[in-house]
DNA sequence: CCATATAATACGGAAACCATATCATATGAC
DNA sequence: GTCATATGATATGGTTTCCGTATTATATGG
């Protein structure tokens, strides 16, 4: 006589199903990279960023204030390219050079935030596209998706980190 | 007297909840999608290309086979800039420029599979983390997960095309 | 057959990228 | 302290990319 299992229960542990669902996620994942690529490029264009700038105004959103130098290291952006990236961020108002006080050599990032409330405005769209999305989810449902979210962002930082040192 | 009902389900119908979580994954889908950037650089730079040119060449892999004019619209990149793209990737063995029989004008795209394994060698890294994180996921979690991307990538396409008309 | 439209590419000037050199400042040895 | 060396950012210049325009080849409609 077979043991017989909870159907959910049974295809929860199924190898191949889980197989599957994970491959098919990988797939999904690198499609709204690509989407989400495409929409920035199209943000850049009216703000009259270059792709690159945008992602490095992110960068210094998430960490400033921060030096030259860890923005370079964050972005695997050679210095000198960085400093053009700045000089562009600078001119169009959405970022402030400042010298360090405790070592004159270096400089601080900060971001205006009134002029990056023009990039929100450009997200907008987008934004409220998520919220129509989220309304069909529970707050729970939410955590669990925010959490693989995160989760999947800290493997990203490990993987460009171990094409790092590969590189070097 | 109050309506009493289920703590679970009190919390999934409280708007504010519903709107802190909301706002929390779009905090999360702003740092993946950075990070996921970044390791596209690296690949990048791994395989000698541009990040555009990474971009494109997952386009090509989405849509083969697909037009020259057809991709620079979905990449929005002016067409002489994206000759130079397919130059790039057709001189690196990336994808293969074929004339379109019906339309002698047209080239069509098409990736190069063997070639593109090595693209696949690069991202092997992050694979395997995302796999480790899968497994701590059942299958009807890992789709929930999946849903939600293919959705956020459908709004992605939407806003996109939303800002390019807007732009023009 | 001709006019016009369309797909892709060639051309050329402007801009960006990045290896190297340079300048200013910091740090450690003595 | 003084000097040698290291480090942070930027200037310089050669190479590459970007993109507006012109060009070539082909298609389409009259």
């Amino acid at each position: 006589m077979t043991l017989e299992v909870n159907p959910s229960d049974e295809l929860s542990r199924d190898p191949r199903a889980a197989r599957r669902a994970a491959n098919a996620l990988k797939t999904d994942l690198r499609d709204l990279r690509v989407q989400l690529a495409m929409l920035n490029h199209r943000v850049g264009a009216q703000a009259e960023l270059r792709d690159i700038d945008l992602d490095c105004l992110d960068l210094v959103s998430q960490h400033e204030p921060v030096g030259a130098s860890a923005l370079a290291k964050l972005a695997g952006l050679h210095p000198a390219t960085l400093t053009g990236v700045i000089d562009r961020l600078e001119r169009g108002g959405w970022i402030v050079r400042e010298r360090d006080e405790n070592d004159r050599r270096a400089v601080v990032l900060r971001t205006q935030p009134e002029r990056n409330r023009d990039i929100y405005q450009l997200y907008s769209g987008m934004n409220g596209l998520i919220d129509e999305i989220c309304a069909d989810y529970t707050p729970e449902q939410l955590e669990l998706i925010a959490g693989f979210l995160r989760r999947t962002t800290v493997a990203g930082v490990h993987a460009t980190a171990r094409l790092e040192e590969e590189g070097a």
